[in-house]
DNA sequence: GATTATATAGACCAGTCGGTCTAATTCCGG
DNA sequence: CCGGAATTAGACCGACTGGTCTATATAATC
């Protein structure tokens, strides 16, 4: 692909710092196109950032990149549910709102995004790797989040980790379909049996 | 890394084609490091293949390559779930014995292994790739020998799709998080979940 | 045994990879 | 304004990428 993508990110001269600016960019490659597809060249044209700041911020090169940006993301997913828990009244409702932001973010792409922890997930050898590590601790928090959430609806603590781990896993895997069949109904689907399934498990339901 | 894996798969002589050999070596490697981060040389090598017979069997090179593994992986795949399906007597009891496989499978590989659809499907962008339409494929194989089988017990139709759609996102993310976390326990509990939401959605139960 | 497809073999190519290194620049306290 | 640190800049490196091409060997057909 000789054009590479959309012109650099250095239109009106971005206000963001040059770190900052590399995160976002390989965290939005990373979903695109995957760890291993995505070219440090290609990086850093788009960020608009020379090689020696690269290694300047991060000495580790690609991998410390890479688990910068899936930490940047993996906080930026988390504070959404969140969000979604405080709008939504339940755990339930959370899941469901969460989802159909998923979804939203999906078609707003034309499906070329998927989760920028997945990609890696799948790439990197499991180990004691940066990025495998930042890897675990993104699904960590994320099903801790859920898991507190279903909690504090009543659910007895074991079943809500349960559940938690559960929803996760269903949606991440939601989110493959969808960007398999460029469709976001997988992930509204999955995210509403995740939702009934919490719903059904509360204590007075 | 140099020494680039284990020695060349040509001990003994393998009996099978130069063909199948470059189609299962492929399929291995796109599983435990996806589809990008694995060179031609490299499959070539471990397959103890020169690259002339690949170009012969693939003239579309690395995609028609991916394309024919991801149609293997998902054919014996699908031939699996039916076979579980004849041993267990229902849906439920097909994945949840489908489940025990995949998880089985991922710790005698250290968890080194995952879906190899899984893998090429976030790394292709969605579009008319041979790849990206074998991973559409590959995926509607599932879904329709799951749906069927659901439907079999007496489910309605569009609940039994709508389940088996639910039940492929579940145990796929739940690969990915296996994977990541070297444990195949969010596999044994996907099944087990949604096992239990199929025996739920009989009529009789 | 001659002839024709089929398949193997690998040298070779331009391009890109991640990473290193030195030089120039910008920033900022004194 | 000066001097040291932080940052930017990019040339350069060996290794490797997917792909092409020609030559050879093997198998099948007449």
């Amino acid at each position: 692909m000789p054009p590479t993508g959309p012109e650099p990110d250095r239109t009106a001269r971005r206000p963001a710092s040059a770190r900052d600016r590399l995160i976002a960019t390989a965290a939005r490659l990373f979903q695109e196109q995957g760890y291993a597809a995505t070219g440090l060249n290609e990086i850093l044209g788009q960020a608009g950032t020379p090689k020696g700041s690269l290694y300047h911020y991060f000495p580790d090169g690609k991998a410390g990149l890479a688990a910068a940006a899936i930490e940047a993301a993996a906080a930026g997913l988390e504070t959404s549910l969140k969000e979604a828990r405080a709008r939504a009244g339940d755990a339930a409702g959370m899941v469901e709102a969460y989802g159909e932001m998923l979804a939203g973010w999906l078609e707003a792409s034309q499906f070329r995004r998927g989760c920028p922890v997945a990609t890696v997930a799948l790439e990197v050898t499991p180990g004691d790797d940066a990025a495998a590590q930042a890897v675990r601790e993104a699904f960590a928090r994320w099903r801790a989040a859920l898991s507190q959430a279903i909690h504090a609806d009543g659910v007895a603590l074991a079943r809500a980790g349960a559940l938690a781990g559960f929803t996760l896993a269903a949606i991440e895997g939601a989110l493959i379909l969808a960007r398999a069949e460029a469709s976001a109904e997988p992930v509204r689907a999955a995210a509403g049996e995740a939702a009934t399934l919490i719903r059904a498990a509360r204590p007075q339901g």
